[in-house]
DNA sequence: GTCTATAGGAAGATAGAC
DNA sequence: GTCTATCTTCCTATAGAC
């Protein structure tokens, strides 16, 4: 692995680990057992570094965020909301500081919100389509704020673990992903609510 | 009003403002037109402003939270839930950089974590009363989680707005409030939801 | 209580040798 | 590409005069 990638994986680990704001470039080179002099060879700067991290970020959401082109089963939903977890685990640090590091950089706090946006879009497509098959129960104005909910809970559930239980752990992830589908849980159809329930269960 | 207490109302608005990692001491002082000396007089350092901060804080939401003795009637929920968010947004710093500033803050940190419970339990006795009632149809371990994403989404309403409206504005609190309230909305009895659904549109 | 002046330290970033 | 040395800036906090 090359000195500038080392860098990257080295400060996003760091980055979620310490948070961002606490995190210097040379604690970076110290982890890293370089010396600041060569990480600023690579990199003009701190933001330079959590820039190109946010691109990661962007194009890994981006890609999940595609996908839901044609109707998800049951299952396929789970799923797509632990792919949209797993990534959100990645890349901590950004929503554990948001409004701190989003007010320091104003480019990336646009394309954050549109990262919301298409979240919130996406959340949205899924429940009309539910919707549409007589499944999902609501009206165009539930889905909304229902999707609204769904995005806020997604977006700041494993800070909020972290505030109410101490560290993460391994079920955190899980547990997420549960606290989001009993929020659609009231709106399904008594046969999938009764479906839903027991995987709930199961998956936990 | 005495200095030892100026610099606290300043420090609370530029923190609110700028976020408390951005605030230093110095533009405290510059912003009350003191000397940097003078603060200093009257605090040990930035952590004793923000300590008694939090104090003025958990005063503020402890006495709220211990109201909800009584069964609460509909409006009463209403007027509940602002008086809960007008806190939240008068010490809006501990929210938006909430990781940030419990991690380097020990003790804060427990003391936070009590006050997320205490807003758990408050919210899971008002919603077993009126499960009780019959008012609200749902068993104890769907108000449980029903509570957690009420509570989640109180905690981080304003700065969830912040992120995707940009600036806050002065109907941010009430959304926030309708918000959660549609939360609890699919579970209540249908006299009363259509009720709060009314409610609801004349608030908006 | 309040000021000015300043010590002391941490962090970001650069210069120049190898 | 990488290192050492160093500059600058900014912030916390203190000393001592008024």
């Amino acid at each position: 692995m090359k000195t500038r990638e080392r860098i990257l994986f080295t400060t996003l680990a760091l980055f979620n680990e310490c948070g961002e704001p606490n995190v210097t470039t040379l604690q970076i080179a110290d982890e890293m057992d370089i010396s600041p002099g060569n990480l600023y060879y690579h990199f003009k700067n701190k933001t330079e570094i959590l820039s190109e991290l946010f691109n990661w970020y962007e194009k890994e959401i981006g890609e999940i965020l595609e996908v839901p082109e044609t109707s998800l089963t049951g299952e396929d939903q789970w799923l797509f909301l632990h792919l949209i977890f797993e990534v959100i685990a990645r890349y901590q640090f950004l929503y554990q500081d948001l409004v701190n590091v989003l007010s320091r950089h104003d480019k990336l706090a646009n394309r954050f919100r549109k990262i919301i946006n298409k979240k919130t879009k996406a959340s949205e497509k899924i429940c009309k389509n539910l919707a549409e098959q007589g499944i999902l129960n609501a009206s165009d104005k539930e889905i909304e704020t229902l999707c609204k909910s769904i995005v806020l809970t997604a977006t700041y559930w494993i800070s909020f673990s972290t505030v109410v239980d101490g560290k993460e752990c391994d079920s955190t992830l899980n547990k997420g992903v549960y606290q989001v589908m009993t929020l659609v849980l009231p709106y399904l159809r008594e046969e999938e609510r009764e479906q839903l329930k027991e995987m709930g269960e199961a998956y936990l």
